[in-house]
DNA sequence: ATCGCTGTTGGCAGCGCTGCCAAAATGGGT
DNA sequence: ACCCATTTTGGCAGCGCTGCCAACAGCGAT
């Protein structure tokens, strides 16, 4: 209407302004219904500071009445503290990260947190546009995976003055928290383990370093235990994308193809191992008579494969779990290195 | 202090209330900076309503100049309007939740909409309380697993007045939107397949069937058509907990050892058909030939093993970009049934 | 020079809640 | 009945941003 007419139904312009917000319920409306003030109703729903029972009591009522759900952005922006802990994980496809928010997310629940996450395939580039975003979130903190990040991305970390956690590492300098364990340290005891073992023509299968450089640590330690000894490594197959079984399969297939006569292949991790055991029991060589197996992460499926894999276990759910308790313990700055726990196996 | 000084130093208190909010740039700072007011800096951040190419120049420069980043906190509820999406999953150990997460992450990163989820276990109970508390960040959209809701989260989410995605399952009544495939289907074409083989005394093994009502449904189709043909379910074996393949191998090893004629199994997904098939080759059972073996998810490590496995695959994480596209869109309600493809496989 | 149009711009009232403060109620003592 | 120390309570100014609206500038057309 170009022109509202004048007289009784001036009101509409009312009731149409009413009906935009969805209905919803605000604290001041509760607080109307129990015959109270506002900040009475805030104190009793978030149980603290002091009230009379018989307060307690109305307030509740006419909170179930009107199925009032307090607004947390409202709450964020007042109290300036937030309970939003941002996650900035390379993938969702490797297994280590859904654990490690499982752990987190079990705590942060009990601890009334919300966990909010973005993806960055690796990335270092689209981690810090992510994390960019997620700072403007306002969280009590942000967790990553390990140490490499630009320096755009530490600098808007530091800037932001919220907890910053680097997990799954700990072999490097930790911008405030950090959680994990050494992978080089991985990586030299499976090389030593495999080296006790007699193994000496050994190889390796890896998926792409650059991206995954945790991955890239427990290579290096592992060449840097072997080539200590008598028996450097014999040839490497690093697939390019991300790891897989199939690339596993794939990597060893080519490896063995270049090199054959090996007695022993280390694996980037147990996804690219199960690959490769899997290949060796399509083609029949014997494990570990022909051909020795390691891995690293310690899945579960290499607990129930006919031989259980010789890999390092991690504890990933731990990790994140560790991680969250600091953040919501609001911590002083400290490197927690939950180890890592070498698994015999059978295929080693 | 109990008795602050006077004189000089009455301003350390104000000193110390500047100190409090960590430096945080606001958007007014950036303004005034920029020369400009406040509404045309939120119009060029935004890129939004109309400016001159002079003035967002100068916005950006301040904005690079003071490290500017926009509080969404505040702009959400300012617009009352929010790019939240929540994801109430029951579980992270199942790679089908990340699967979903991931496809979903994707859209949502694109559509500059941020993901925020919480886990709960596979209990309704849970899922009510979980729900109610990503109701307080008044997310655009709330996504859930299947159409088994207690009858207070229905009531809740209805009156939240966001869209609601049930995700992996068609079969039922949706709230709103709904994105999946038929489960029970999948249980239909499998026992069909089976049938059509030629195989006769069929067994099951599962694992918790009234907590994963999806994997439930998948069992009773699957009963449905072996039911309307000459082999009736000869026996299951149901274990407790979740799947896992270590649950698959002893659960088909519990099964052989009460009816070991049984020429096929079905499970209840892929990772407890993989036990069983690592049970077979631990035993020397042959596959197919002794015993044929079909699962359920279309998972990449059952196409790597040395008998590609015999399954359903789902897609999973286009259900995730398809539910994602569906919130961003803002699309009227709906049921989109993605399907499955059964994969023939070798181990039926 | 004046008019009217489109394109820009700033001011300011909220969004729904929390934190602070002062006011009011309560509950013994005396 | 009166005083003081506690509770208990309500008012209100923001938190940082957006949306609305009015004001204004630029620029051909008259």
């Amino acid at each position: 209407m170009a022109m509202p007419l004048p007289g009784p139904r001036a009101w509409i312009e009312v009731v149409t302004m009413e009906f935009k917000h969805q209905a919803t319920v605000t604290l001041a409306e509760v607080a109307d219904a129990a015959g109270v003030g506002e900040s009475t109703v805030s104190r009793v729903l978030r149980n603290h500071g002091s009230f009379s029972g018989k307060t307690r009591d109305r307030v509740i009522a006419a909170v179930e009445r009107l199925g009032y759900v307090p607004n947390r952005i409202a709450g964020t922006l007042a109290s300036t503290t937030s309970r939003l802990v941002a996650f900035v994980i390379p993938s969702l496809s490797n297994i280590v990260f859904p654990d490690v928010l499982r752990g987190a997310s079990a705590v942060l629940e009990e601890n009334r947190y919300q966990a909010v996450f973005s993806v960055t395939d690796y990335d270092p580039t689209k981690e810090e546009a992510l994390a960019a975003a997620m700072l403007a979130w306002r969280p009590a903190a942000v967790m990553l995976a390990g140490y490499e990040h630009t320096e755009g991305t530490v600098k808007m970390l530091r800037a932001s003055g919220c907890r910053i956690v680097e997990m799954l590492d700990v072999d490097g300098d930790a911008l405030d928290l950090a959680v994990g364990f050494s992978n080089g340290a991985a990586g030299r005891e499976s090389a030593a383990f495999l080296l006790k073992r007699g193994y000496r023509r050994i190889g390796y299968v890896g998926h792409d370093l650059n991206r995954d450089t945790r991955a890239g640590k427990r290579f290096a330690g592992f060449c840097q235990t072997l080539g200590t000894g008598d028996a450097p490594l014999a040839d490497r197959e690093i697939l390019a994308g991300a790891s897989s079984v199939e690339n596993g399969r794939l990597g060893l297939e080519r490896l063995l193809a270049r090199t054959p006569d090996l007695d022993a292949v280390y694996f980037s991790n147990d996804d690219m191992a199960l690959g490769g055991y899997f290949h060796c029991l399509a083609r029949g060589i014997s494990i570990p008579g022909q051909l020795a197996i390691f891995g690293y992460n310690g899945l579960d499926i290499g607990r129930a494969t006919p031989q259980p894999l010789s890999t390092i276990r991690t504890p990933r759910v731990a990790t994140g779990q560790v991680a969250a308790q600091l953040v919501v313990t609001n911590a002083p700055p400290q490197v927690v290195d939950l180890g890592f726990e070498l698994i015999e196996g059978a295929t080693a």
